[in-house]
Order: structure tokens, then sequence, then C-alpha cells
DNA sequence: TCTATACTGTACGGTACGGTACAGTCAATT
DNA sequence: AATTGACTGTACCGTACCGTACAGTATAGA
């Protein structure tokens, strides 16, 4: 349908080592995955990796950018139309739930947690493309939005705390690799109980 | 006043080499601070380190135990008394985004992060120590609150997106790099927003 | 002061890894 | 089938690091 040829023999093998790389990294991490483990799993050859990425470095940041690209493809290219809603919030907040926790995501979070110093900017470009990127669309919205009382608070921060409200410390768990799987339906409980809470709060409208 | 005795010189040269090893894993994370540098940064020697710690894995474990105990200690030993008040909540939830945030703790979950598979049970000590034991806090004090609505949510749910929602996506900033010193004005306003908008939220008992 | 204990400083072994070189092999195109 | 370019497999170099050994030195207690 899109331009899509068919793959080349070069992008077959450089998509396999990136594959390889991908779930390496998420197993052992990146400091402690080394070339050849690579080039075993992707059944390619040491000089491959080197033409196709000039070294390790370079496999990380094109597995980083390839792997970001992916997992939040759903939400940049969402329009979200109804975020006023609480039906729309809801659909924007699953969305980003499930990309914020999915594996891929978590293993680039785990990479970069570790690795920031050294390549900042890809750090950079997993944030803007992730989770700033819904901070800007909601903040965006709720500028425009009867939503945002005077004084009360700015869009930014409101949007900063309902994603937070979204995460809960579900993510935290996810990274330190102590989460329990979460299934659909205690995902979708949560992120409507969050966003419930940002509508109407917990305690107001009560007394 | 307490038990405390003047620290005997291994103590302190323990203590010396704790403090290096904190500022290093900070600095450059586990995998890349080597034991040289520990060593020369403590101003002690490889076989003291050894003699205390049995290795570079022994040296992780203790600093992220004490860093953690350290770090976590208000949240912890504070009572809490009225967690069911606006100004309750806020005094617990500048705590809980002071210990969060701050760069030992930051620091710790970075390791983590990328160590967790390695040192899991010490993942689930600073888990279990840091967020998990806030939550629950909160939890216990919302089950016995007139603030959880019958059927709405359980005390669990409403303490994690409790907890979220201060930290919003401020940790996530920090864990990879890219915040801007958050200033304690700043950080006290975010919080006071985000315990508003749970108590009362932000669009109900407006339209 | 004398002695036992604990810390220092340095050197070394073994290993693992990143990166390079190169000869051999395979696949696509004509 | 021939040719050209791309991929493979392996061997190798330099380096860095963990862990150990050991001789020397400072410190605390009698």
């Amino acid at each position: 349908m899109s331009a899509e040829k068919t793959p080349t023999r070069g992008e077959l093998r450089r998509q396999a080592m990136l594959d390889a790389a991908s779930e390496l990294f998420l197993e052992k991490g990146y400091e402690r995955t080394s070339l050849s483990d690579i080039v075993c799993r992707s059944k390619g050859s040491r000089s491959t990796l080197y033409e196709q990425f000039g070294g390790k470095e370079g496999l990380l940041r094109a597995m980083i950018e390839q792997a970001t690209a992916v997992t939040w493809q759903a939400l940049n290219s969402n329009t979200f139309a109804d975020l006023g809603s609480e039906e729309g919030l809801c659909a924007l907040g699953i969305c980003f739930v499930h990309a914020a926790l999915a594996p891929q995501s978590v293993a680039v979070f785990r990479v970069l947690a570790a690795e920031s110093e050294r390549v900042p900017e890809v750090a950079r470009l997993f944030f803007e493309l992730g989770p700033r990127s819904s901070e800007r669309i909601l903040a965006e919205r709720f500028a425009n939005s009867a939503l945002v009382r005077d004084g009360f608070a700015s869009p930014e921060q409101l949007a900063r705390v309902f994603l937070g409200s979204l995460l809960g410390v579900l993510h935290a768990r996810r990274v330190l690799g102590l989460s329990v799987v979460l299934d659909e339906a205690e995902m979708e409980s949560h992120v409507r109980v969050a966003v419930r809470v940002f509508l109407d709060g917990v305690g107001c409208c009560r007394a």
C-alpha cells in the first residue's frame, strides 16, 4: 500500500540485527550485552554489524530510535478529537499507558536510564517522541478548555499531573522488574479511576 | 544521644568508600565505574574494599541499602496523622516528591533499572522501603476514610493514582537526565495542584 | 615502647570485550 | 554461467577491568 519495496538483503540483515539487539538489551542490559551475543543471535556477522551501524553505540542509537517510533506511533498519529470528555480522556489514557508500559518501551527506558549521560540526545529524542508529546497534546487542549479554572494551575501542570496519575507507580515497578503482568481489564480499570479522579476528584460534592 | 559510638577506623573507611561509590555510580553508572575509580576517590585501597564488601556487587548492595534507608527515612518515620485533610496530603506529598527526586534516589533507581535482573532482591527492597511503603500508608488511610466512594475504586488504586500524580512525569525526566532543576517553590506548587485535583478534580462543581 | 591489627600501594594474572583485517562464500543481475 | 558486490567466519590486537597477593606502613592498645 505505501511506498515499501521488497527489502534488500542488506535491509533484512540490518533489521535482524536491530531485533536481536533489542531483545538482548532487554534481557541483559546494554553494557552486559556483547557484540558477539548480538552477532550470534542475529545469525549475522561482525563485519556487517560494523558496516551497518559503525559500532556498538551506533547500534544502540538505531535500536532506540526504531523502538521509540514503533511504540509511540499510535499516540502521535491519533488526533484525539474529544479530549474534553471522559471518554476521550480514557481513550488517550489507555493509549498512553499501553505505550509507556510496553516491553520495548521499558527496555529503552532501562537502557537510557543507565546510558543517558553518554547519549543525551537520544534520551531527549525518546522523551520528546514519547511522554513529552502527550504532555503537549494535553496541555494544548486544556488551555482551550473549560477544564482549567482561572489561576488554579497551568495547562502544563495539569497535563503532568494527569499523565502521572495514569502511570501511578506502575512504570517504576516495570522498570525495576517487579511487576506482575497487568492484564487489559486491570489496566483499563486503573485508567478509568485516574480519569474520574482527574475530572471530579475523590472528595468534593460529598460532605 | 543514641547508641552511636565514635566510629572505628574501619567504619570510617567503609563509609568513605560507600560515599565515593554513591557519587560515582550517580555520575557514570554502575558498569562504567571501575573499582579503581572508587578506590581512588575514597582515598582507600583495593584490599580494604574487598575486605569490607567482598567485591563490586557487594559494594553495590551496601550502597543501595544505605542510600535507600537515608533517602526515604523521613517518609517512613513520619506518622502523618491527618491524611484526610488537604494540608496533610500536601505534607506527605512534598515529603514523597523530595524522597523520590533526591539525587541519591535517582542514582539508585538508575542503577537498579539496569541491574535489577542481577540483584532482584535489592530492587525489591528499594521498592518496598520506598514507593511501596507510601502506597501502603495511603491505602490504609483511604480505607478508613470518607474519601473513598463506595464501589468507585479500591484504596490501593487511589493510592497509586495519587502518588503517580505527585510525580507526574518528573521522575522520568530526572532518570533520563533531562530535567532542569526543580526549585522548592515549583515543587510545592506542583504538589498542591496534584492534591487539589485529587480531592476536588478539575471539572466538577463547575458546569 | 612494643606488638598486634588494620589499612595502603602496587603489581600481576586471567579474562572479556570492542574493534579491525582478511580470506572465503553466497546471492543477484546480466 | 560469469561477474560483481555484499555478507560470513575467524583470527587477532590492544585495552580495560575484576579479583588476588604481598610487602610496607600507619594506628590502637598494653
